[in-house]
DNA sequence: ATCGATGATTAAGG
DNA sequence: CCTTAATCATCGAT
């Protein structure tokens, strides 16, 4: 495009398109003194003023006489060779890239989210309609699923529309570049292709421009539209990463276990903080219970192990609870019960069913504690309260501790001490706190 | 709007 | 794999 002058001048000169600038050009090209050329500016401005008074129908005519020149095909030809050694020869080189291995990635993956491959089912639409129909409980993790699928066809829907408007099919210059094109759907590029296309086929009959000239800016085109869908599907893929992260982290759709879920996990932990941590079948029978999985499991206890350790004082509210509730099912039997023999939790939540003290340990813990403070005692009733002091007799013979802080120290002895933790205890994971040795947790307490 | 509670993830160590 | 410790991101109450 910016050789069009330097063209046009190439026109003037040799064909002698319109005389009286020619003469001046070339007046003007040969004189070497200033004021002769400051004439001529003066003389070609003027034409270029008047240039539109002409007829159109003297310009068509002089364009005409133009083209049907008998030297023309001839200089046309030079120029366009001319012009193929210089102008075109610079950007030769970066001809027929490879396939590049990044578009090859971002493909492979929108294939694999679903997003390029063919629609599939009945439209997400319907399946998420479905999925939320279904309800229940499991409703919420479905219905965030198809919440999920359809932002997903959402996106896959933009990204086939926008596709279509660059995706470049069958243009085909056949032979010399005046071929016809075959297919052409009607698409952005493929629009703007033949337009340039027509374009520089029109600007051929006054200016060098070569079929081949022609090839190249089609494909030069075609790049540019190439890399447009190549950032289409870049976008794309940033879209589907960001939707799964919003979605499918869990992290994001973090829900907190109900009520019953915790007070499962909460009395086993309590009724086993001497040694709380879960065998590999405990935590299956607690994870069957809460109706959570077997690694959310290990994350609350994991989660709790670190968080009680880390502030016991904030916990004995809760531990007190809780092994109040242990030492009532325990004690309302009257009867050192022992361990029912399955990994189970001490009690299923509020039910009466298993009484099992897991270990006196635990319950010498949750008496000091009730000894410490806040307790009311409501539930309870005697036999408790009858324990409470037995203990607090206890307590004040060992210890001498006899006010609430007295209660939070006498905690971590038993099984955390200031050294960081239930490090001591048994292995962990192989050890089946319910079949466990009273003694062991006697002599802790005791340390 | 803010803030503590909480489930999940990550890094480091075994 | 397991753990701990730190951290993230959300929930839920205020």
């Amino acid at each position: 495009m910016d050789e069009q002058p330097r063209l046009m001048h190439s026109h003037g000169v040799g064909m002698a398109g319109h005389p009286g600038l020619a003469q001046h050009m070339q007046d003007g090209t040969a004189g070497t003194d200033g004021e002769g050329r400051k004439q001529d500016i003066g003389d070609i401005l003027q034409q270029i003023m008047t240039i539109t008074d002409q007829s159109l129908d003297e310009a068509q005519a002089r364009k005409h006489a133009l083209n049907c020149h008998r030297m023309k095909p001839a200089l046309f030809n030079v120029l366009c060779e001319i012009k193929e050694k210089t102008v075109l020869s610079i950007r030769g080189a970066q001809e027929e890239e490879p396939p590049d291995p990044q578009l090859m990635r971002l493909d492979n993956m929108l294939l694999a989210e679903g997003v390029a491959g063919p629609e599939k089912g009945g439209g997400s639409a319907a399946a998420a309609a479905a999925a939320a129909a279904t309800g229940g409980i499991g409703a919420d993790n479905s219905a965030e699923h198809s919440d999920y699928r359809a932002k997903l066809s959402q996106i896959r829907q933009i990204y086939h529309t926008e596709l279509e408007k660059y995706e470049q099919l069958d243009i085909v210059p056949t032979g010399g570049g005046y071929g016809q094109r075959q297919n052409l759907k009607k698409n952005a590029c493929n629009e703007f292709t033949t337009h340039v296309m027509n374009l520089l086929r029109e600007q051929s009959r006054t200016r060098p421009i070569s079929p081949k000239e022609i090839e190249r800016m089609v494909s030069i085109i075609h790049r540019k539209f190439s890399s447009i869908q190549m950032q289409l599907k870049q976008s794309t893929c940033e879209a589907v990463m960001i939707l799964r992260s919003r979605f499918l982290d869990a992290r994001r759709k973090r829900r907190n276990f109900n009520k019953q879920a915790t007070e499962i996990l909460n009395e086993y932990f309590y009724s086993h903080l001497s040694n709380p941590y879960p065998s590999e079948e405990a935590k299956e029978e607690l994870a069957k219970k809460c109706s959570i999985t077997v690694s959310q499991v290990s994350n609350w206890f994991g989660n709790k192990r670190i968080r009680y350790k880390k502030n016991i004082g904030k916990f004995q509210e809760e531990a007190n609870m809780y092994a109040a509730r242990t030492a009532v099912s325990a004690t309302s039997v009257s009867a050192h019960g022992s361990q029912a023999n399955s990994p189970s939790t001490p009690n299923s939540a509020g039910s009466a069913g298993s009484f099992n003290m897991s270990n006196s340990g635990d319950l010498f813990m949750s008496v000091q504690s009730l000894n410490g403070d806040s307790y009311q005692g409501g539930q309870v009733g005697a036999n408790i309260q009858s324990q409470v002091d037995t203990l607090r007799h206890v307590i004040s013979q060992t210890g001498g501790y006899s006010d609430s802080l007295a209660a939070s120290q006498m905690y971590s002895p038993q099984g955390i001490n200031t050294n960081g933790g239930w490090q001591d205890a048994p292995t962990p994971s192989s050890v089946t706190s319910p079949t466990e040795g009273p003694g062991s947790v006697h002599s802790d307490t005791s340390n």
